[in-house]
RNA sequence: GGCGGGGUAGCCAAGUGGUAAGGUCGGGGUCUGCAAAACCUCUAUUCGCGGGUUCGAUUCCCGCCCCCGCCUCCA
């Protein structure tokens, strides 16, 4: 089956060819985070079906460029800063670090590029977008000073949406400018500096001040990327307005239509049923989670495992769950691995491909996890009636290149002298059948965090989920 | 009010115009000194509700209900 992805644009399910003449080349824009506080789960439900994406694409030949921005100016960032008396750099590094190392625990592709809003060459380029969009009468700097995108004069506006214009209401919850603009509808392009900026101010043609938020995007995807992208992902709640205005700003400036052939939007994550928020004290980051002894992959795994277009509710049985099935993907690989050490001859391979034939289409994550689930148990079924070494180096092989686009696995951790020694003496213990310190020795074990379990091969000593 | 997404077993979740993948939990079994793991097996006459089309609908059409989101700076 032709990959395929459903396209928020056309609200169809549309095969995918990128751009480039090769048919190679993927030219992929994420929106990401806005560095004023630490980054929730919901954030990581949307950046690791980016991965998922990635990756998928990357398995199915392609080359991926992938840019991935970071919003370090905006009301609430000027607003954290002032809060804590620091320059808006200094606010907002330590929350760019806790990003980085937020994807890096959740294996999480690095992009190849991390514009930031603030540098030079960024503002510059929105500075020059915004100039363009004046000349052809897309934009006009108002009373206030500030200048807003003319949006009655670009009739796509509110296709990506599904929006009309005239029935655009304000929910009151932005600051409303109306008096100044033309429309309601006309977002902020540049906006002139007022006290409550700060330091924080740019020179521009129209006075000081500082950009949009959705100019940024525009301007770093098109100066990093061309004019035309492939894809550029988001949250739902990213389609109105932030990305609707991005095809204004940018087609507005490039005259090129589309600006984006493919969009994808992900479904928001729930916590326990309920929208995650502050006020409900179920606003969960990744650190809280490792907190209570969950790891990474498990996070990865509870986040990755529901298709990207449907809710996710994110429960602490979803989390057991997720840690259960992780653990049986690990013992599997344990008895593969073991049985593969007798061989290094790969003379035969599992041709079974259903699993990224799932992920063709529109990522259809459930479909494919159910497939290597079901090729765990077949396969552990044959390991229970004897394997073969290259058989089972076959099976590592089938799933080495399912876990590059899954990234589940965790590099074995290594048993401390200290659990050898009690490992061993179980072991004399068993041989003198001494069953009642074997058990000793056994809670003794799990008390430390490792498990032990008696296989006709012997001990085997795995560390313990959670521990 | 407008525009989306979703409602499938205790929970999570695929899916097809022809009779319901997979995960997890729970019951039974094989194995084991006991466990554990693995495997086998059982657990939805039924897919939000009501109509319609059809030989046949969870799947298509119509209407309704519920949940979540967006409607100007939230992934």
């Amino acid at each position: 089956m032709a990959l395929r992805f459903f396209n928020t644009y056309s609200r169809t399910l549309e095969e995918f060819q990128p751009l480039d003449p090769e048919g190679k080349i993927v030219k992929m824009y994420t929106c990401g985070p806005t560095v004023y506080s630490r980054a929730h789960i919901g954030n990581f439900r949307a950046y690791i079906f980016e991965d998922l994406l990635q990756r998928h694409l990357e398995a199915r030949g392609f080359n991926v460029n992938r840019v991935m921005n970071l919003t370090d100016v905006d009301d609430k960032t000027i607003r954290g800063s002032r809060a804590e008396n620091l320059p808006l750099a200094d606010f907002t590094a330590p929350f760019k670090e806790a990003f980085f190392q937020d994807l890096g625990t959740l294996e999480i592709k690095s992009p190849n590029e991390f514009p930031a809003a603030t540098e030079d060459r960024y503002i510059a380029a929105m500075i020059a977008m915004i100039s363009i969009l004046i000349e052809r009468g897309l934009a006009y700097q108002a009373d206030d000073k500030s200048v807003y995108y003319r949006i009655n004069r670009f009739p796509n506006y509110g296709h990506l949406a599904h929006f009309d214009l005239a029935e655009l209401r304000s929910t009151g919850r932005v600051k409303s400018d109306e008096y100044d603009k033309e429309h309601v509808g006309d977002f902020a392009l540049w906006k002139a500096w007022d006290e409550e900026d700060g330091d924080v101010a740019w020179e521009s043609p129209w006075g000081r001040g500082r950009p949009g938020w959705h100019i940024e995007c525009s301007a770093m995807a098109t100066s990093l990327l061309g004019e035309q992208l492939d894809i550029h992902c988001g949250g739902v709640d990213n389609i109105f307005p932030h990305h609707e205005a991005e095809i204004a700003q940018s087609e507005g400036c490039s005259g090129k239509a589309p600006f984006v052939r493919y969009w994808l939007h992900c479904a928001h994550l729930l916590v326990e049923g309920e929208k995650m928020s502050k006020s409900l004290g179920n606003f969960l980051t990744l650190p809280d989670l490792l907190a209570k002894g969950y790891t990474g992959r498990e996070v990865r795994f509870a986040l990755l495992r529901v298709h990207y277009r449907a809710p996710l509710n994110f429960t602490w049985e979803g989390l057991a769950e997720a840690r259960q099935a992780l653990s049986r993907i690990d013992e599997w690989l344990r008895r593969l691995r073991e049985t593969a050490r007798l061989t290094s001859s790969p003379n035969e391979s599992i041709e079974r491909d259903n699993f990224a034939a799932a992920l063709d289409d529109d990522l259809n994550i459930s479909a494919a996890l159910g497939e290597l689930f079901e090729q765990l148990r077949v396969s552990n079924r044959e390991l229970d009636e004897s394997m073969k070494p290259e058989r089972a180096l076959a099976w590592l092989q089938w799933w080495e290149k399912i876990n590059r686009v899954l990234a589940l696995e965790t590099s074995e951790e290594k048993v401390p002298p200290e659990i050898e020694q009690l490992v061993e003496k179980r072991k004399q213990a068993r041989q003198a059948r001494d069953w009642q310190r074997s058990d000793e020795l056994r809670d003794n074990l799990r008390d430390l965090g490792w498990d032990v379990r008696d296989t006709k091969d012997g001990q085997v000593v795995t560390r313990r989920a959670g521990a």
